[in-house]
DNA sequence: ACCGATCATGACAGCGCTGTCATGTAGGTT
DNA sequence: AACCTACATGACAGCGCTGTCATGATCGGT
């Protein structure tokens, strides 16, 4: 403490002027450390007169420096605005950066957005920061944008997967990167994955409707290309084989992927010479579609849909649904990530998270 | 090529195998190279049975290798599964890594998410990825992860700033990052920054309730420690000063934050003696609040909100807004960024982004 | 007063990569 | 044949930092 004050100043006015001893000099490290912008331990050691390593210690808060010395380094470090590099520190210490990798589709989709949030918030405790990428529902940006973040070296990744093939995926995941899966599983290729109950969450709403004495329930969904509206079409089929109902191919619209493909499979179910009473959505995209054509038509069908939606209660009338859990998937996904960060082993864990049937009235 | 296939074998077989003069040869090498995982340059190199700088050629695309060696390197490259690490890529050019990042309030605030994905959407046009951070509110985190995105090696950054003074953030500036601000402007700072037309958007909602013969329009807003609602609430009393109106001050509650407290207070306008006959609500929620007050009160009363939210159109009655435009403002942003990465200089800049009047009924 | 133990500190190599410069080789010129 | 000019390739230092080990100083014990 005492010899800081005398020390401070000779070594401060000392090192950063040093060379002395030639004209050329290169004035080029000076101008260097300009183009970067940061100052380095190295200069904070200058400053402080201490050897670089000792400031690494200080800045690390490790052990076996004296109070005086932290302090000179402290506020050395203080005058420049030292902060250290991180990517550096990383790869000296050849660990990743406390970084995850995040890929979906949209975040303009309140789903994934919410997703993200949980994911994030996850990440936060755990002192990590997400790198976001988004694959635009596009298979080969996904693929590259993967493995655009594997080289950014994050320590591992979470995927809302959208191409078929995630094989490219084993390399990456061979070399050591954690990869969980959310929403959608991998194809062709074992990993972690966090899952909505997507059968039985429609199973659950085609029940109630079923228990509600409607014997003709309609299904309007995805192009059988998208998992999840395969498990949802299941849970509608497995409700109708409870139930003792059967299934009304008549009944089942695939296909529609827009609001308005929607409303007009509804018109066309409307039509029937013996329409649905009842009928079931596979997203919130299909469902809105589906409640517009009915508003229109002045039809009285009991509409459960699946995937909850703001606004959804204020509706006229109110829509029902099968509510998911984003952000609860997200911070699933991140745990589950974060547990093999920390180095739990073991085989590929599928977490299923449940849905809750919100019947609106 | 054609040395390609006489080549390979012995190389392949040869380097990776090399020791043979000692017994107490590192072993440890193999071993630490497990623990990061990928594969490094050097390997490829020995595998190729070329220099390590050959391969770096060759990985980077640079000129001035011969097609044969190109070919040997790409191999050897695919064979171990090589990715280079951009960290310490970015570390040897002593450059920033290809990332901004970006700081928000709350993901799951459609608002922001619709920013991000503009964000998202230029910085991937630019190659670069985004370091995402949420700021939840509260000005410490903003600060500290503020400055964890800094340490991080960002190019530069985009932030929703929330805390009213980011001084701290001059000395990251002054080390020659670029910051762009958005939705609010910085405080204690010049730096560039997008806003939403905030005043004008509010001016036009309140001069064509005006126009439409309302003599009594209230205004519902948050506190005036928002940089958005001093703006907002300006709006509306230009409006009222260009059509000659008076600002009755028992119209214009200032506090509500959430959605209830929004309810209540429209609820108490509708109690006064003399109750307005139309209304204008600061943001989403707040008009959210003041139409569910309305609908249960039965009354007439007209109403504008600030910021378009989902399905208000199909509320009952439908809800007229001024809807600003999330995504682009996100846009702009980045745009702005990439412009100082790409060395523009000058004078900080504010872009204001148009708000839209949109009258639904 | 001597010796090993304890402690604060520094020297140095190396993380994975790139920039610079040196080296060696093949081809063209006189 | 001697020479110069490309050109392909490699050696080496260094980006900013950390881990390991060495060094010198300080201390108590006998």
């Amino acid at each position: 403490m005492q010899d800081f004050t005398s020390m401070t100043p000779d070594s401060i006015g000392e090192a950063p002027l040093a060379p002395s001893d030639g004209a050329v000099v290169p004035r080029r490290i000076d101008f260097h450390r300009r183009a970067t912008g940061h100052p380095t331990m190295a200069e904070v050691a200058a400053l402080a007169g201490v050897s670089l390593k000792t400031v690494s210690r200080v800045i690390n808060g490790e052990p076996g420096v004296q109070p005086g010395t932290i302090d000179r380094v402290r506020r050395a470090a203080q005058s420049v605005g030292y902060r250290r590099n991180d990517a550096a520190a990383a790869l000296a210490r050849a660990e990743p950066q406390a970084t995850i990798g995040l890929i979906i589709e949209d975040l303009s989709d309140a789903f994934y957005s919410h997703l993200t949030r949980g994911v994030q918030e996850v990440a936060q405790t755990n002192g990590h920061l997400v790198l976001l990428s988004s694959s635009e529902e596009n298979s080969d940006l996904e693929r590259s944008t993967t493995l655009a973040l594997a080289a950014r070296g994050v320590s591992g990744m979470i995927v809302v997967p959208h191409s078929d093939d995630h094989h490219y995926l084993s390399d990456v995941i061979d070399a050591g990167l954690s990869v969980v899966f959310v929403d959608r599983p991998p194809v062709h290729l074992t990993a972690d994955c966090v899952l909505s109950d997507n059968v039985e969450g429609a199973r659950q709403a085609v029940e109630y409707l079923a228990q509600r004495g409607h014997r003709r329930i309609g299904f309007i969904g995805n192009d059988m290309n998208v998992y999840t509206s395969t498990c949802r079409l299941r849970g509608y089929e497995v409700a109708h084989a409870q139930a003792g109902l059967p299934v009304d191919d008549s009944l089942v619209i695939l296909g529609p992927r827009t609001e308005a493909e929607s409303a007009q499979a509804m018109h066309s179910l409307l039509r029937l010479p013996d329409p649905p009473t009842a009928l079931f959505t596979q997203n919130s995209l299909l469902t809105l579609g589906a409640w517009r054509a009915m508003r229109d038509a002045a039809a009285q069908v009991a509409l459960i849909g699946f995937d909850d939606f703001g606004l959804a209660e204020l509706l006229d009338p109110p829509v029902s649904v099968v509510a998911q859990d984003p952000v609860g998937l997200g911070r699933q996904a991140a745990e589950l990530l974060f547990s093999r960060l920390a180095g739990e082993h073991g085989d590929a864990r599928e977490i299923v998270v449940p849905t809750r049937l919100i019947i609106r009235n």
